[in-house]
RNA sequence: GGGGAGGUUCCCGAGUGGCCAAAGGGAACAGACUGUAAAUCUGUCGGCGAUGCCUUCGGAGGUUCGAAUCCUCCCCUCCCCA
C-alpha cells in the first residue's frame, strides 16, 4: 500500500488529466484506501482492434503505472466480447464486427507491449469475455433497461447518425452498457479512459449506483497529439510514432516535434516528476537550457523504455552524426546499379536506385539543389556518371550507395 | 417506388466545349533560416532524355477540327418524399 498521503497521491494522479469525475470522490475514495489499507481497483479497458500501438495508446497505460507505482491494483482490461461488437465511439458509420480470432491475437500483441511500460507482477490482465460469455439472456436483456433510448442518443456520434439517418444497431447501443458493467462486476474503484471515452465512463458510474455499487471515479486522459502537434495520433493521419519503430525512425521523429509538444509529451509520457519539468521550462524560458537537449532527452527516455539504454545511445549518437556534424550514417542501403555503357545520366541512376523516385521527380530534386554526389551538390540535370561507386544524398536524409553490379 | 444533388489529379475542392496536366487550400517533397526544431518565406508537386510527346477528370460508347466540360447507356455515393 501507498505510504504516500493523499496530497501527494493527488498530485500524481492529476498529472496530464483533462478532467476527474468528480474530484471530492476521488478524496474519499483515497481517504478509505489509506486508511482502510486496501487499494483502490484501477480499470482501464482496451479495445482489441489496434495491433500497432503507437506513443498515443501509451499515455493511458502510462497513467495506470502511475497509479501501479502508488500501490495501487491496476487491471488491464482486454475487451475481447465487447471488442467483437466494436466499440462505435467517434465513427460516423457502423464499424464492421471483428472475427474471434483477430481479436484474440491482438490481444496477445497488447500484452506483449503493454509490459514494456508496466509492471507484469502488479497489473491484472482480464477479458470481459470472462463474465459475459456466460452471461444468461435474461441478463443481457435486463442492462437493455438501464438507459433509455432518448438518452442513448445524447452521445454525439449516436446523434449524429441518428439525424443523418446512417444506421445504428441495437448491438451498438448494447456497447457502452457493456462497458459499464465491466465496471460494476469488477467493482472499478476509478476507470481511466481517453476524453472520448466521456460517454461510456459515466455509463459505467451510473450503472454501478444502480446496481448497488460504489460508484467509480472517472478519469480523463487527453488524446495526444501527433508529430504534426495539432490532431490527435492516428495512423490513418500519419502522424504517429509507433512503438515498434526503428530506435532510429524514433529518434528523428521525437526531434522533429515542436518545443510546445515537446514539452507536453514529457508531461504524459514521461517518468520525470512534475517539478523537474517545471524546472525544464524555466530553463527554456531563460535560455540556461537548450530546449534540442531536452528534446534529445525524451526521445532517448522513450527508445529506452520500448528498445534498450545501448540502442537509445546509438540513435543519439547517429542522429548527431548525421545531422549535427552532417556527416554518413554508418549504413546505408547499397544499391548494385548496371552500367550499360561508360556513363549514366544522374536522373536515371536516381530513379532506379531511390525507390518511390521517378525520373521527373529525380529532375526536379536536382533543380532544387537537393542531390549530393559523393559530397558535391549537383545542380546540373544533364549530369551523368561513369561507372564508379558513388555516394548519393537525395535531400537531408535519403543516403544511398551506389556499387557497380559485376559482370 | 417518386424527386433532387453529385462522382475531378494523395485529400478537400474549383472548372460546365479550345487559353486545362486542370484554380485554390491541405498534405508531401525540396531550398533558405535553424536546433533535422516549430513557425515563416520560396519553389516543386502525372509520366517520359522533354520548350515536345504520352496518360489522367466514376465506367463504356457517341457528337465535334477539338470534351473534365455536350449526348446515350451503365456503376456508385448522398439528400428529400413515400
Amino acid at each position: 500500500m501507498s505510504t504516500k498521503d493523499i496530497k501527494e497521491q493527488l498530485k500524481i494522479i492529476k498529472r496530464g488529466t483533462v478532467e476527474i469525475i468528480t474530484d471530492d470522490d476521488l478524496v474519499k475514495k483515497l481517504e478509505k484506501s489509506i486508511s482502510a489499507g486496501v487499494p483502490l481497483k484501477i480499470k482501464a479497458g482496451f479495445d482489441p482492434t489496434a495491433p500497432d500501438i503507437h506513443l498515443g495508446h501509451t499515455v493511458l497505460i502510462h497513467k495506470m503505472r502511475q497509479f501501479q507505482e502508488l500501490g495501487h491494483e491496476v487491471i488491464f482490461l482486454i475487451g475481447d466480447f465487447t471488442g467483437i461488437i466494436g466499440d462505435p465511439t467517434g465513427r460516423s458509420e457502423t464499424r464492421k464486427s471483428l472475427t474471434r480470432e483477430d481479436v484474440l491475437k491482438n490481444a496477445e500483441t497488447y500484452k506483449e507491449q503493454i509490459f514494456k511500460i508496466l509492471d507484469p507482477k502488479k497489473t491484472q490482465v482480464r477479458f470481459n469475455s470472462e463474465w459475459f460469455a456466460k452471461m444468461s439472456a435474461m441478463e443481457v436483456v435486463s442492462l437493455g433497461a438501464m438507459r433509455t433510448v432518448a438518452r442513448m442518443l445524447e452521445r454525439e456520434d449516436f446523434k449524429k447518425r441518428f439525424a443523418s439517418q446512417q444506421e445504428i444497431t441495437i448491438l451498438e447501443f448494447y456497447y457502452p452498457l457493456f462497458q459499464a458493467y465491466d465496471s460494476v462486476y469488477l467493482k472499478a474503484d476509478i476507470e481511466l479512459g481517453g476524453t472520448d471515452q466521456r460517454f461510456n465512463l459515466l455509463m459505467g458510474r451510473h450503472m454501478q449506483k444502480t446496481m448497488g455499487v460504489e460508484e467509480q471515479v472517472v478519469v480523463m486522459m487527453p488524446l495526444l497529439e501527433g508529430t504534426d502537434g495539432v490532431q490527435k495520433m492516428s495512423k490513418s493521419l500519419g502522424n504517429y510514432i509507433g512503438i515498434t519503430e526503428s530506435p532510429k525512425e524514433m529518434f528523428g521523429k521525437i526531434m522533429s516535434i515542436s518545443d510546445e509538444l515537446m514539452v507536453r509529451y514529457y508531461e504524459l509520457l514521461s517518468d520525470i516528476s512534475m517539478d523537474e519539468l517545471e524546472k525544464f521550462k524555466k530553463g527554456i524560458k531563460d535560455g540556461s537550457i537548450h530546449p534540442m537537449e531536452l528534446k534529445k532527452r525524451l526521445a532517448s527516455e522513450i527508445i529506452r523504455r520500448f528498445h534498450s539504454e545501448i540502442e537509445a545511445s546509438d540513435a543519439q549518437r547517429e542522429f548527431e552524426k548525421v545531422f549535427s556534424q552532417r556527416e554518413l550514417p554508418d549504413d546505408m542501403p547499397v544499391v548494385e546499379l548496371k552500367w550499360d555503357g561508360d556513363e549514366l545520366w544522374l536522373p536515371r541512376i536516381i530513379s532506379t536506385t531511390v525507390p518511390p523516385t521517378s525520373s521527373s521527380e529525380a529532375r526536379r530534386l536536382i533543380k532544387e539543389g537537393a542531390v549530393t554526389v559523393n559530397g558535391e551538390r549537383v545542380t546540373d540535370i544533364e549530369k551523368k556518371l561513369r561507372r564508379g561507386e558513388y555516394i548519393l544524398k537525395i535531400g537531408k536524409k535519403r543516403f544511398v550507395k551506389i556499387v557497380p553490379q559485376k559482370l
